[in-house]
RNA sequence: GCCCCCGUAGCUCAACAGGAUAGAGCAGCGGAUUUCUAAUCCGCAGGUUGGGGGUUCGAGUCCCUCCGGGGGCGCCA
């Protein structure tokens, strides 16, 4: 068994094409609709309503028994029939849902959150997370294979400056706190950890140090900051695939690469100081810009042509000083994704990278079209986080030390409270997160409110227990008990409305049924997950308020409904990362 | 100046590929408790979808334009 969901998207499919289905807005034209009608009608130069009832007709003996079928206007509804949801519904007290979908889909690899290792993590992160990691979830709970990756920013001018601003902290009088130094509470505290690896360093003075010496310092700075970052994000319920080092993509033969295809596709110049194209000719490596530590086009900087893949300008590669920029390393690092046979890749960047996206995009286009490699790249951008606290904005300041860190976050609302809240509203969007309400256990607060429900259904399920109550198997469902059991069956419905259409149709073309070629954003939306689980949650408070379970004469097909809905629930909020407590409190 | 996101009920937000009467929650008002967890439920009220124009059988959704909020525009990462 399927669920009544599946079962429909595979009879239109067969019978009609790659159609949308849709959830009714109304109950009262049934469970399931399309507007396949609306959309044939063009072509066929057929009024929609003829279609909806020629295709009610061609569906009728197909879905006999499972669904009603009605045409209304353009539309053709579906109504589960009453038995046939029964059964539904005692499937779905099973715990079927692990094995819905099989496990054979596209390769998903999805980037996030990839904080420098010069810090703790902080509230935008957490919100990067949480998308992050609640897609990477539900790709997999439908199928895909899909990976969590991060991406360590190891190396580089910023980490030989986190070991400047140790050595600082250290020695104050002696070591000056480097431009962009790092000065926040934990430099200080690291400051006390690391004197054994920094007395060589320390006995050289600041004159003595190398670059080279300070960088390899700051990056055992960097490697313990990263661990506590993996103590933070385990606490946090996120777990990855892998980490990437950035140190070790530079010690690949990625970085060359790199420039052997960028230059094989004529993507690569000298320019000069105004940024004009210059008249020098490209040495065959990109290890032969160097002798040594020396960088032999001093004052010409390395260009990509970003603008030739819809970048406005192009972009540095290669400064004047023979410093590669972080966008090169990052490109031999998506290259390095590339090589791995994904079929789709997902970077998931904060607001501030906006301006990124297009040079990331021109690269991957440059890469792909050069190697004949056949991925999709898209860039999700998620909105900022403004926390509230006693209905006021908490201001953060990272000069006066006050910033606010997932930890800090997690520490005081909860792990639950954090994931749920920050997968409330569409990813792109900006996210108010109300403190105070994150903190009470009450109706409002929607993590708690969805949770209870779980906890409720444990806690009857106890009882009848106790009372040597059983479930039954259902056979019809009267009052409100079709609702409920009728919402169940949306489940794998917002599980796929949570992808962006393009991997929907992915589903549907991994289970050999027609699909619609879909090009398009990689626009993700758990928050429609979110929504169905509080509603689902809703309608069961609802029914168990209004309705005795144990002790009614309908106990045993009650208690099966209400395993049904503890199911639904659990497995909803374990896609969100968040926790189903037997009991509250 | 250019680019991106956002603008829907008093507040926070939905609206799934352009489809049916724009939906929830909170706040407000009125009710329900000898409980299988009232940590809950039921009801009422609340809208010119920022303004204007266009495309369409049909627009909150697409296009143009204006207004407002946020973010980005570096040989930083």
């Amino acid at each position: 068994m399927k669920g009544a969901y599946r079962e429909l998207e595979e009879a239109l499919r067969e019978n009609v094409g790659p159609v949308v289905v849709d959830r009714t807005q109304n109950p009262k034209f049934g469970d399931f609709s399309t507007n396949a009608p609306f959309k044939m009608a063009r072509e066929r130069r057929q009024p929609p309503p003829v279609i909806a009832q020629e295709l009610t007709e061609r569906l009728r003996p197909v879905l006999e028994g499972r669904f009603s079928v009605a045409a209304a206007g353009g539309y053709v509804n579906f109504r589960m029939e009453e038995e046939a949801l029964a059964g539904w519904t005692n499937w779905a007290a099973g715990d079927p849902w692990p094995e819905v979908f099989p496990k054979s889909g596209p390769k998903v690899l999805v980037e996030f959150i990839s904080a420098n290792p010069t810090g703790p993590l902080n509230v935008a992160n957490a919100r990067a997370g949480a998308i992050g990691d609640s897609i990477v979830r539900i790709l997999k709970f439908l199928g895909f294979r899909a990976e969590g990756e991060y991406y360590v920013n190891d190396a580089g001018r910023q980490i030989a400056n986190l070991g400047l601003s140790v050595l600082h902290f250290m020695k104050p009088d002696t070591f000056p706190l480097p431009k962009d130094g790092y000065r926040g509470e934990y430099v200080k505290e690291l400051a006390r950890e690391f004197v054994p690896e920094a007395t060589p360093l320390l006995a050289k003075g600041p004159e003595g140090i190398t670059l080279r010496e300070a960088e390899e310092f700051g990056r055992k700075v960097a490697h313990h900051i990263l661990k506590l970052q993996k103590e933070s994000l385990k606490r946090y319920g996120i777990e990855y695939a892998r980490f990437v080092m950035e140190s070790e993509i530079r010690g690949s033969d990625y970085p060359e690469r790199v420039y052997s295809i960028l230059k094989g596709a004529g993507l690569l110049y000298f320019a000069d100081a105004d940024g004009n194209e210059a008249n020098v000719p490209l040495p065959e490596t990109f290890g032969e810009l160097y002798e040594g530590d020396r960088y032999r086009y001093e004052g010409y900087a390395l260009l990509f042509r970003a603008t030739r893949y819809g970048d406005d300008k192009d972009r540095v590669m290669v400064r004047s000083n023979g410093e590669p920029t972080y966008f090169f390393w990052d490109s031999a690092y998506h290259l390095h994704k590339l090589d791995r046979g994904y079929d789709y890749l997902i970077d998931i960047f904060g607001p501030d990278h906006h301006g990124y996206v297009p040079r990331m995009k021109a690269v991957m286009g440059a890469f792909m079209e050069a190697t004949g490699t056949n991925a999709v790249y898209d860039v999700i951008i998620h909105g900022q986080v403004n926390l509230y606290e006693g209905g006021e904005r908490v201001r953060m300041s990272k000069r006066e030390g006050r910033i606010y860190t997932l930890d800090d976050l997690v520490a005081d609302v909860g792990k639950d409270a954090v994931r749920f809240f920050m997968l409330l509203r569409a990813p792109q969007t900006e996210l108010n997160f109300d403190l105070d309400l994150a903190r009470k256990a009450v109706k409002e607060n929607p993590v708690f409110y969805t949770q209870y429900a779980h906890a409720r259904i444990m806690s009857l399920l106890d009882y009848a227990k106790a009372n040597g109550v059983e479930g039954k198997p259902i056979k019809d469902l009267p009052g409100e008990e079709r609702g409920v059991a009728a919402l169940v069956q949306y489940f794998p419905y917002y599980l796929l409305k949570a992808l962006p259409i393009r991997l929907r149709e992915e589903v549907w073309r991994g289970l050999n049924l027609p699909y619609a070629n879909v090009e398009g954003k990689m626009d993700f939306s758990p928050n429609l997950l979110v929504d169905y689980l509080i509603e689902l949650a809703h309608t069961y408070h609802s029914f168990y308020q209004n309705n005795r379970i144990v002790g009614s004469d309908r106990q045993g097909e009650r208690i099966t409904l209400s395993r049904a809905v503890l199911y639904t629930v659990r497995y909803g909020l374990n896609l969100l990362g968040v926790s189903a407590p037997e009991r509250m409190g």
